[in-house]
RNA sequence: UCCUCAGUAGCUCAACGGCAGAGCGACCGGCUGUUAACCGGUAGGUUGCAGGUUCGAAUCCUGCCUGGGGAGCCA
């Protein structure tokens, strides 16, 4: 008797008609009544349920059966019979039902609707749940899709390190990587912790972005990318914040901002495009549960140009909005989270982009603009989540970056290395930075960042 | 970190100064096609923690803890 997932059977039941088949998997709802009963199963490998029937006259171990709790693990053997007049497609009618592990009565997780506070609590056994069997499987396959886009386009993956000493990009509080005893610090003459005697002999910390060293690599392969883990140690307390996340980060050689915002945009169609085609079961389930008419916004950005607006043309698009905000718009101030919800939700209607912003609100890595007053940063905007993406074409120019570290207060010495980039065979280049969480809670609908990590590290919360 | 709302049965909530309740879930029973099944019954509580006001506190006050939402920081 052939071993068949779900997956396999929903893809292809016609061809198992009539033919007994064996299937593994986890109870979702049983009811049982006086001589038959149903049972929902799930096996993983698929969205949907399979529904098994079992009846009384069939098994020998009919009451045991009947008796199974929610989250009860079984092995089936039975004959598919096609349904065509009921809900499902097809059906198991049980043969025989073998018990692999039981779930006792208090089993967490019930046929009904749990809220998502309390599914977190629980982080390991809500894989096991509609919401979260979707939002990891498309989790999972956003992340091949990334690698197959950038792989299709000749772009070069590095893993970027995650430790480093780098002490000067200025993204956020960084997670001091040590292994010296905490209780003992060994101290030098003024009384600081000495760090010569530290596992690396200095102060080093988790990653908050690969971006330099992606920088070094698109020197050499001239369009890189990497995917990998972020940490920041910022007290951030929102939907949209987690201390340890996942990064996108492209690199292209011999090309500019706009080269960079093109590229922004067909890697967000692309990834769309993937899941409505790849995660059909899934996307329809979020269009219907978690966000009304999901799939059809998502059809709409993917037929659409996206937005691509200055910074000064935004100022200009809020001041003369006919809203009140909390806060005032006045160029050269950075944009508050209502002034892009605005961009996006109000004018638009679909992702923005927004560039060319004051050099003063933005790092010392993007490029000066001729203006001399604003720099090639570019952030796209998306209704709902807000910033996704935040780039720039790099700063080539060893003289102009320099004098901007200065200003930054970074000391050009400790970056002697991201120098050199420029000083041997520097090109224009430019990159951004796409924060996988946040691509996964705009694809889904998913509005909590906690949601879409399989076990969310934020502040205060390391369970698990 | 700041602002704001909430914490009562396993879950979701009601009771808002006077006997702590419902729905769902669980358990027991019934039901020959159910599908978040249905019908009947049973059990289930230190009302987040500590203190205070009151004859009397889930309810009012103070502090703390935890969670949600908003803001900042950003991806």
């Amino acid at each position: 008797m052939e071993k068949v997932t779900v997956n396999q059977l929903v893809k292809n039941a016609e061809n198992y008609a009539d033919q007994n088949v064996t299937l593994s998997g986890w109870i979702r709802n049983n009811r049982d009544q006086k001589v038959f009963g149903f049972i929902a199963l799930n096996d993983g490998t698929h969205f949907n349920t399979v529904q098994i029937v079992y009846e009384k006259e069939f098994l020998n171990n009919f009451e045991v059966v009947a008796g199974l709790g929610v989250g009860s693990a079984v092995t089936v053997k039975g004959r598919l019979v096609l349904t065509p007049e009921s809900r499902q497609p097809f059906e198991i009618k049980a043969g025989e039902v073998m018990l692999e592990g039981a779930s006792p009565e208090d089993y967490p997780i019930q046929p009904k609707r749990h809220s998502r506070e309390f599914l977190r609590e629980v982080a390991h056994l809500r894989p096991r749940t509609n919401l979260f069997t979707a939002v990891f499987r498309v989790r999972s396959l956003l992340a091949f899709a990334i690698h197959q886009f950038f792989q299709e386009k000749g772009f070069v993956c590095l893993h970027a390190p995650i430790i480093t000493a780098n002490d000067a990009e200025g993204a956020g509080e960084l997670f001091r990587v040590t292994n010296l005893d905490l209780n003992n610090l060994p101290l030098t003459e003024d009384a600081k912790v000495d760090y010569s005697t530290d596992f690396f002999g200095k102060k080093t910390n988790l990653t908050v972005s690969g971006q330099l060293e992606a920088e070094a690599f698109a020197l050499a392969f001239k369009d890189v990318y990497t995917f990998g883990p972020t940490f920041r140690a910022e007290n951030s307390n929102t939907p949209r914040h987690a201390a340890e996340f996942w990064m996108i980060e492209p690199e292209i050689a011999f090309a500019d901002l706009n080269d960079n915002m093109n590229l922004a945009e067909e890697m967000i169609k692309y990834l769309i495009n993937y899941l409505l085609e790849k995660a059909e079961p899934e996307m329809t389930f979020f269009s219907q549960f978690v966000d009304k008419g999901l799939q059809e916004k998502l059809q709409n950005i993917v037929n659409a140009e996206f937005a691509r607006i200055s910074y000064t043309e935004a100022v200009e698009y809020l001041k003369k909005a006919n809203q009140k905000f909390e806060y005032p718009v006045d160029w050269g101030k950075d944009l508050q989270t209502e002034h892009e919800r605005y961009l996006t939700e109000k004018v638009f209607h679909k992702p923005v982009f927004v560039s060319d912003y004051p050099g003063g609100i933005k790092a010392f890595y993007m490029r000066l603009n001729d203006d001399q007053k604003t720099v090639a940063a570019m952030d796209l905007l998306v209704p709902g989540v807000g910033e996704i993406i935040g780039g720039s074409q790099r700063e080539e120019r060893e003289d102009i970056l320099k004098k901007r570290m200065t200003e930054f207060n970074i000391e050009p010495e400790e970056l002697r290395w991201y120098l050199d980039l420029r000083r041997y065979g520097g090109v224009k280049h430019a990159g951004f930075g796409l924060g996988f969480e946040r691509a996964i809670m705009y694809f889904t609908g998913v509005s909590n960042i906690r949601d879409v990590i399989p076990f969310p590290r934020t502040v205060n919360n390391c369970e698990f």
